[in-house]
DNA sequence: ACGCAATGCTAAGTTTGTCAAGCAATTGAA
DNA sequence: TTCAATTGCTTGACAAACTTAGCATTGCGT
């Protein structure tokens, strides 16, 4: 049952929309064309090229390793096994909304951002 | 001066050569067809997609991690900077050759692979 | 020598990411 | 209202990844 769909398109788009930015001021600020952007928004666009992933993680504050994990490639190392203890939390949490699925990935994107520090 | 040009050739081409292994095994093993494994290793894709470089990782005993930044993925969080403390260890070493640069990575690779054990 | 399997590689073709250009709808100012 | 700017989006073209089929060479068994 793996479901990699739209959750990045969605989640790149309610991210731009939370910061307020126009296709094209983030055209403007990262590089990256508004029609790409626009492709990638409405999920015409499956597997982005990471460097763009980066670009857009720099821009709306979102951990690097979520972007591409939403993009459906590996993120972990072959032997490592993924967290599936979230089941636990899935089990408390119970069924959501996709919108309330959205608010709580993006807000755990940003207790994620305000980790970091690696000398 | 960024140099990512035929490092992840040559490293991937020496890892096969030391694993024993013909093209068409690790494509059997891998289901990575033995045509772009060529094309891989004498340089004629420069950016194969991570699905494949996490695949040839496991395989060779590789961090998958190590294979992406050969690639030229990014490969750390937008804000953390990477290690320029090894101008230190390159200073130390002194010039080497391709062949001695290429054996001391994948020594690098072995040491790292031993490291692992994220709950 | 003769065949035959295995090796690395290349040629042609399909798919898909990516961009430049431009279009329809909306907004806002005059 | 009218015009211009801005918005999101689509289209057409190009480049590059990736596959299937096949070639040339080498090695080995008989």
């Amino acid at each position: 049952m793996k479901q990699e769909s739209g959750k990045l398109a969605t989640f790149l788009a309610s991210a731009r929309a939370k910061a307020g930015l126009s296709l094209r001021s983030v055209e403007a600020k990262t590089g990256v064309s508004n029609a790409y952007l626009s492709q990638l928004e409405t999920a015409k666009i499956k597997t982005p090229a990471p460097q763009y992933l980066h670009k857009l993680a720099e821009l709306y504050r979102v951990p690097y390793a979520l972007l591409m994990e939403l993009a459906g490639y590996p993120v972990t190392e072959p032997g490592e096994k993924k967290n599936y203890e979230n089941d636990q939390l899935a089990a408390r949490i119970g069924v959501v909304t996709d919108d309330e699925e959205e608010q709580l990935v993006e807000y755990l994107a940003f207790i994620r951002s305000r980790k970091g520090g690696r000398s």
